[in-house]
DNA sequence: TATTATGTAGACCGATTGTCATATTCTGGG
DNA sequence: CCCAGAATATGACAATCGGTCTACATAATA
C-alpha cells in the first residue's frame, strides 16, 4: 500500500508541474490530487518539495526517453520517425487541450537554482533525447556533425512547438513543422550516402 | 517622479519573470529589485500583481517584437538575417551567464489561467512574431504557405533553444541550429524565385 | 504484550498578497 | 511667499497560504 500513495503521490505531481510548474505546484495541489493526507508526503519524501520534484523529473524523463528511443527504432527511415513524433506530440497538446506540456521546460524556466540536482537532470534529459536522434539520424547515414545538427533542430523545434501550441490553441504549427523537418532530414539521409552535404548558409 | 518608479518597477519585474517565472517571482522580489515600498506597487497597479505582469509581457513582447522586425528589415536576405537572429539571442543567453529566457514562455508554462487576458497576449506575441518572420520570407520569394512552416521553424526552435541552453549553459547549439536553418530559408528562396522546390542546392 | 515498521493528522511559522491610514512632494493660484 | 489640494510615497497591518516538523495511530511481528 505505500507504494500506491506514493505512485500515486507522484504521478499527481508530474502532471501538476507540466501544467502550471515548479512553482505554481503547490503541496495542497498535490495532496488534493492524489488524495494522500499531508504528513504521508514526509514520509515518502523526507526531503520535501524538492525530493519530490527531483524523483518526478527522474521518472518524467526516463518516460520520455524510453518512448523517444522506441519510436526512433521501430521505424529505419529517420524522417518518418521523425514525422511520426511530431504527430504523437500534437496529439498529446490536444487530447489534454493544450494545458499540458514537456516535463523538463516548466522546471528549467522555473525551478530555484539552489537545486543542482534538478538542473542536472534537466541538462542530462536534452542531452540523452539529443543524443538519440543524432544516433537514428547516423545509422541512417547522416554523418555525424550534420546528424548533431538536425538533432538539436528538431528537439528544439519541438520544445518551442509545445510552448506556442499551448499559447494559441492551436495543433496545426506542429504539422507544417513536422513536413519542413521531415523533408529536411529525408534531404540529409540521402545527401549522406553520397558526397558532402550542404553546410554553408551565405 | 512617478513614472520613474513606476518604469523601474515594470523593468524589475520583466527581468525576475524572464528569470524564474511568473509564481517564481513575489512582490518582494520585485520591491527589493525596484527599490521602491510596498504601497507603491498598489498605487501604480491597482490591480495588482496581475495587471502588472500584464504590462510587463505587454512591453516585452512590443520590445522584441520591435527589434525582430529591425533585425528583419535591416537585411535583404533573410537567411543572413536568420541567422543574425540566432546570434543575437546566443550574445543575449550569454551576457546574461544562461539564466534569462523569452519573456512570454515562462508565462505561457507557469502563468494563472484565471488571467485570460496575459494568454491572449502571449498568444498574440507568438503570431506577431511568426507573422514578422513569415513576411521577411514572403518578401524573398518564398511562397506563402512554405514562408509560414519556416516562420513557425525559426520561431519554434529559437523558443526551444532558449530553454535547453539554459539547461545545458551552452551557446553552441544555436550555432548548429543557426546553419542549418540559414541553410534551409536560402534554400527555400531559391527554389521559391525559380520552378520547383528540387535538390539541395550544394 | 512489547517492539518495530508504516502511515496519518494537524500544529507551527515564515512568506506572500493585498489594504490602509498617514506622510511627503508637487502644483498652480492668490 | 504661502497655501490648498492633488498626486505620490510609505511602511505597518491582516488574512491567507506555503512548506516543514513532531506527536500520534495503526498494522505487522516476535
Amino acid at each position: 500500500m505505500a507504494t500506491d500513495t506514493r505512485t500515486r503521490m507522484i504521478e499527481a505531481t508530474a502532471l501538476l508541474i507540466r501544467k502550471r510548474g515548479y512553482h505554481g505546484t503547490s503541496l495542497n495541489d498535490i495532496l488534493s490530487a492524489s488524495g494522500a493526507p499531508r504528513g504521508s508526503l514526509y514520509f515518502h519524501f523526507p526531503g520535501g518539495k524538492d525530493q519530490l520534484v527531483i524523483e518526478v523529473t527522474r521518472a518524467s524523463v526516463a518516460d520520455v526517453t524510453e518512448r523517444l528511443g522506441a519510436a526512433l527504432l521501430e521505424e529505419s527511415d529517420p524522417a518518418v520517425a521523425v514525422h511520426h513524433i511530431y504527430q504523437s506530440v500534437g496529439r498529446m497538446l490536444e487530447e489534454n487541450e493544450f494545458s499540458l506540456g514537456c516535463p523538463v521546460a516548466p522546471v528549467v524556466l522555473d525551478a530555484p537554482n539552489n537545486v543542482p540536482d534538478l538542473i542536472e537532470i534537466c541538462r542530462s534529459a536534452f542531452e540523452q533525447w539529443i543524443g538519440l536522434l543524432r544516433q537514428a539520424f547516423v545509422r541512417a547515414g547522416v554523418p555525424e556533425r550534420r546528424a548533431q545538427a538536425l538533432a538539436l533542430l528538431v528537439e528544439s523545434s519541438l520544445e518551442g512547438l509545445m510552448v506556442i501550441a499551448r499559447a494559441t490553441r492551436d495543433r496545426t504549427p506542429l504539422a507544417a513543422v513536422a513536413d519542413e523537418v521531415a523533408a529536411l532530414v529525408e534531404q540529409a539521409v540521402l545527401a549522406g550516402g553520397v558526397a558532402h552535404p550542404a553546410k554553408t548558409a551565405v
